[in-house]
DNA sequence: CTGTATTTGTCCGTATGTATA
DNA sequence: ATATACATACGGACAAATACA
């Protein structure tokens, strides 16, 4: 009646939608962390101990752990040991959440997935918005800042250092632009970039790139938004151009 | 003479630079966790058996087994049973970062770190420059894909079809714009945004969105940038209107 | 300060399921 | 069909950390 030309056991596997089977440990991570997505467990609330986990799934202690295991790599549950201790469900964290999508972009870039240029050209097309959007929602205090984190850079003196304080200076002007999501996905891009960059920093280029910082925090202030988004795409330029020195 | 103001065990604990002791599963899936991101251990390669891995950590199998359920909740190693089984490590998956992401984002959203109006504004950051590329990098095939799909969005009758068709015709100029790190983010965000969004379709605002598609495909064609992107920005604002009706 | 209770961390031994040769 | 190699799962036990009386 039913497909007479496919093999039994496809029928079977057919019709009734069977699926292959998972760990017992997979569906419990997955049942609770739908609970813990859907809003039913909230940040903080405490699960049950694995004791009595063990006693509603029917399942042992080990493949209870391996479970919460899973969760704890989600950075979805914290577990602490001792008499108050056990599994709570934690506060989403941004910078987790940064240091996954960081080292997950590195493995992309290195699986050859998204190139070299793909992400420095992204830092540009996020940067040049976010600087625009903080020209028009700039504010004094915002101003104030900006000029205390450019006095940081030039005060730095090693490169490591130098490229920390940029980096906390850029990272203002996303502040100020006001988009959390845009602040979030921009510095995980930023540090895979930089894994493949040598760095090349020299009192010459110090110079130069102090200059563009003065002249960014110039036009924000000014809320001149092209003269910012100008500057900014200069500043990245020559800041590619710094580490990457042409190879012929 | 060491900071004598401070209690013995801040002394000893700060000036040994002590540190919390780790779980032994935890050690154990950084130390792999390492070696995966180094790149010493590449895709595809395979671990040592559960076996081995407690010989040489000087561990137990419970140990082990909680550690490699970490890395493999991190998507970084899977494992199969049966005689030529074992844990492999997992080639890096764009499929999978954009999930995790979109349930970070969701998380954030429902703990009110992120806010709707700024998923929203990141679209629009993001798309604006998209289409914008697209616009200077169009091709022939590109263009003829996007009119195939949004006459694919036309013939959808149900809402949740069309909803689906019209994210293929979004995501379609990421494609054509070239960037793989835009194209990889920017569909976690509106998944992200759209799981707050009440869908609200009618016929009359299909209509419009198809007419605002058309005028988008219409400026990429003739290499209209500035008009793609205002084509763009107002079809943006239109679908946020839609499912967002003003609740006086 | 000293138990004592609670809970996670870790180990061992054993049995079962699964895929390959 | 049988053997082999591997992950999966169980149950029991003890150690270690933490809070509290």
């Amino acid at each position: 009646m039913n497909t007479p030309d496919l093999t039994p056991d496809a029928v079977v596997a057919d019709t009734l939608a069977l699926r292959r089977i998972e760990p017992a440990y997979q569906q419990i991570a997955s049942q609770l962390r739908a609970l813990i997505l859907e809003g039913r467990l909230p940040a903080g609330s405490r699960l049950p101990t694995e004791d009595k986990l063990c006693a509603t799934f029917g399942v042992s202690r080990t493949t209870v752990r391996e479970a919460l295991r899973m969760l704890s790599a989600d950075n979805l549950v914290i577990t602490t040991r001792g008499a108050t201790g056990g599994t709570f469900v934690t506060t989403p964290d941004v910078l987790a959440v940064q240091q996954r999508l960081q080292t997950s972009l590195r493995l992309l870039n290195g699986s050859n997935e998204i190139s070299h240029d793909e992400l420095y050209e992204a830092r540009v097309l996020l940067e040049i918005p976010a600087v625009r959007a903080a020209t028009r929602r700039r504010t004094p205090e915002g101003v104030a800042r900006l000029r205390a984190l450019a006095a940081d850079v030039e005060a730095a003196r090693t490169t490591p250092d130098r490229t920390t304080r940029s980096e906390d200076f850029h990272q203002a002007i996303f502040d100020i632009a006001g988009n959390r999501v845009i602040a979030l996905i921009a510095p995980p891009i930023w540090a895979a970039l930089s894994l493949s960059w040598r760095e090349r920093g020299s009192a010459h280029s110090w110079a130069s790139i102090d200059h563009e910082h003065d002249q960014i925090m110039e036009h924000i202030e000014r809320g001149d938004e092209d003269g910012a988004a100008r500057a900014m795409l200069k500043h990245l330029q020559e800041l590619r151009d710094i580490r990457r020195p042409e190879q012929s």
